[in-house]
RNA sequence: GGGCGGUUAGCUCAGUUGGUUAGAGCGACUGUUUUACACACAGUAGGCCGGGGGUUCGAAUCCUCCACCGCUCACCA
């Protein structure tokens, strides 16, 4: 027997030496996999942000995933699990933005390529730690093949899609209402932003003969269209187009009336003026009857010189001023301070967005959107949980154009020209466009960059080095994407998206999502709320196994996790337990030989269990196989089967106990077959195991990683 | 307001297609230092499976209504 046996399970002594020896095999690199590993199999890591250490959530899904890719590996299958790590473009940028905070220095201001290269050297530090820490949780990925989205050749192909899909008429540059964060001073899809409930006063003001509602009383110096509903009889006599004089807040105004079915008769007095540069519905109500839109709120936040003397304050500042002068004015006629209403926020500050007209590049979503339901609907591709294909189809079957460009400056450039004159916008991918193919206008180079997701969109075969690439051809559709059900708006639409478009094939057959990781009482972890669970303290503490098994067991798909510390700590006695059957096992003089015979019955039932376990695992039902494969290594297993195998002791009285009734042969098959079927949760503790028990068996050499899976 | 999910032991949760006395981990309690393991063992207590109604020989599981919780989406100014 091992001396090391003598001693309890010591996960830090073990893990990064196995961690070693695993990767010093070359195995997690699927070309040197042995001639039984024929047929391939796919899992792409959904790239971690790196600006920062890992968090619980990173911890789970590097563990389903090296679950899923240690499985099939030991099944046989040519395993590859290419890892990556995310620019973050906008995350990282805020990331970054509190670092130069603390420093006393803010990003406005600053020379954009001092402060590219800044966010550059602090990514790459970063992307060092998110390596380490995905290695030390066990991860059995090709280090070989890791990718980061800001490679040369990922940047070069994104620009090319862009390129494509405005040749494909795809994408368009539009002066459209977009969400600004002014806090960030970039726009954001409607993915990043959130609606919070707010509890505001609502003004009634009188606007000529009407009364109308509004919130923000702020934004209404321009309002010179009132419109209501063609149908409401109480507003009759007003014909569409007519021309009222308006005493407002500023002075008398020309107020055009504007007859629109968007207005809700039963809300509010039935009337409002439109705001068309800070408002979506009157944007569209502008569009539709073509009217002029002036803008009232600068990019900070503040008012522009149409408000007069309220001109350059914020908006928090100007509005109780406003409201004061209305009164005096003799133009408020009540407030309810009652009104609740949802807000748009950033998703990121929670700073209200500020709706703005800007010029922007568009994602035409419709016909892409339809590809995606297409493949959803005939079941090319699979949900994990089933209900998620119900989410995603509403909301592809509901998707609005997207807005692709961020002022940002840390992101892959928006590879496009815009002409100064006619306002014109086209790709230049090799920059060699100096006049405007429209009018001949002089041209700048746009310097926007793209929304992350319109790259990570993209990963799937970007990651396996699209076009031209033998991994494409190999890899390409993946097997399995797992990622985290939040992502179901933000990426999953995206890749399939881009992989029909780009590609002509589904980017992956299967999406697993996984829930959230809460704290042990279920709630969301949140710096304030001071309940943030690291990860890698529980791996240093009960060990990576226990840790990993720990997130598995009772955690169905799609379904948050409450994790505690109580629940990790049951797991490291497992883990010990096992070290402990083994060292039972092996200790006794001699290994059995071939002729051994086996406990037929014994044996049958740990073989009806491996084909059971072996379903679930093919299932996705790793929190069932895990916990089964737990349930019979310590109740069944140690507690009876071990037990009836020890030579029994002579009772009292004298009289010798019954005799041994389980051969030492039966007992190496299970240990050997159950820490095969437990590598994939648990790796490191297996695998040290393994070398005893090969050791003691004399088949040394293989390791634990490429053995094969029982009854495959 | 729309959509989705949840409600099972003190806590956190399992329970694949309905099938015998409903499970786990943690916690509690009672014993046991027995020669693999006290990071252990043996055992005990604890649940009208949110509520009402229905389908069925049979329901935690299917249908329906209700209540509460959570998530998510949404242009009532």
């Amino acid at each position: 027997m091992d001396d090391k046996f003598l001693k309890p399970y010591n996960p830090q002594e073990t893990e990064e030496r196995i961690y070693k020896l695993w990767k010093k095999s070359g195995f997690f690199n699927p070309d040197n996999l042995p001639k039984r590993h024929e047929e391939p199999f796919t899992v792409i890591m959904p790239p971690p942000n790196a600006n920062g250490h890992l968090h619980a959530g990173h911890a789970l899904f590097i563990t389903i995933e090296d679950i899923i890719t240690r499985f099939e590996r030991m099944r046989g299958k040519k395993a590859l699990w290419v890892p990556g790590a995310d620019h973050a473009g906008f995350e990282t940028q805020i990331v970054y933005e509190r670092e130069l905070e603390k420093q006393g220095r803010s990003r406005f201001g600053m020379d954009p390529k001092q402060l590219y290269d800044e966010i550059m050297v602090f990514t790459l530090e970063n992307k060092k730690h998110m390596e380490a820490e995905v290695s030390a949780m066990g991860a059995s990925c090709d280090w070989s093949r890791e990718k980061f989205t800001l490679d040369e050749n990922i940047v070069r192909e994104t620009q090319k899609t862009f390129e494509q899909m405005y040749d494909d008429n795809l994408v368009y540059r539009g002066n459209r209402i977009i969400n600004w964060c002014p806090k960030h001073q970039t726009s954001l899809s409607d993915v990043e932003t959130e609606f919070v409930e707010k509890k505001d006063p609502f003004y009634y003001i009188k606007y000529g003969p009407f009364t109308i509602a509004t919130a923000r009383p702020e934004t209404k110096f321009g309002d010179k269209y009132v419109v209501m509903h063609p149908d409401d009889k109480r507003y009759k006599d007003y014909k569409d187009g007519q021309k009222l004089e308006v005493n407002w807040i500023n002075g008398k105004i020309t107020a055009t009336v504007i007859k629109d079915a968007a207005i809700d008769m039963s809300f509010g007095t039935g009337v409002m003026t439109i705001t068309p540069w800070h408002d979506a519905i009157d944007f569209e109500v502008a569009e539709r009857h073509n009217l002029e839109k002036d803008q009232i709120i600068d990019w900070r936040g503040k008012l522009l010189p149409i408000a007069g003397e309220f001109a350059g304050m914020k908006i928090t500042e100007a509005r109780p001023k406003i409201v004061e002068k209305l009164k005096e004015n003799g133009l408020l006629v009540k407030i309810d301070d009652d009104y609740k209403h949802n807000v748009r926020v950033c998703y990121k500050c929670g700073t209200s967005i500020e709706p703005q007209i800007k010029a922007q590049w568009f994602v035409k979503m419709k016909p892409l959107a339809k590809l995606a339901i297409d493949a959803v609907e005939s079941d090319k591709i699979k949900f994990i949980p089933e209900n998620y294909k119900k989410i995603f189809l509403y909301w592809m079957e509901k998707t609005i154009d997207w807005n692709i460009s961020r002022q940002i400056i840390w992101g892959i450039p928006i590879p496009a020209k815009l002409c100064e004159k006619c306002g014109h916008g086209f790709p230049d991918l090799k920059s060699k466009m100096n006049q405007c193919p429209k009018c001949g206008g002089s041209v700048t180079a746009d310097i926007d960059t793209f929304d992350t997701w319109f790259s990570s969109g993209q990963w799937p075969y970007l990651a396996l080095g699209y076009p031209n690439s033998d991994d494409f051809e190999t890899y390409y559709p993946t097997d399995i994407m797992e990622t985290g059900h939040d992502l179901i708006f933000r990426w999953v639409p995206r890749m399939v998206i881009f992989g029909l478009y780009r590609t002509k094939k589904i980017p992956f057959n299967t999406v697993y999502l996984h829930g959230l990781v809460n704290d042990a009482k279920g709630k969301k972890m949140s710096k304030s709320k001071e309940n943030v669970i690291n990860p890698l303290d529980l791996s240093k503490k009960y060990g990576t196994d226990a840790l990993r098994i720990g997130l598995i067991v009772g955690n169905t798909p799609g379904t948050d996790l409450a994790l505690s510390e109580d629940r990790i700590r049951g797991y490291k006695n497992f883990a010990n337990k096992l070290w402990n059957i083994a060292r039972f096992i092996l200790s006794q003089e001699k290994p059995p030989n071939n002729k051994n015979k086996l406990d037929e019955e014994l044996v049958n039932e740990f073989n009806t269990l491996a084909k059971d376990i072996t379903r679930d695992m093919e299932n996705c039902r790793f929190h069932i196989a895990a916990e089964k494969i737990y349930a019979y290594v310590w109740h069944r297993f140690a507690d009876e089967i071990i037990e009836k195998s020890k030579p029994a002791r002579p009772d009292d009285s004298g009289h010798s106990g019954g005799k041994q009734t389980v051969n030492r042969a039966t007992l190496y098959y299970i240990l050997e077959n159950s820490l095969k079927l437990l590598h994939p949760f648990m790796p490191f503790v297996t695998e040290e195991i393994w070398s005893s028990f090969t050791k003691a068996t004399n088949k040394q050499g293989n390791l634990l990683m490429i053995e094969s899976w029982p009854f495959t």
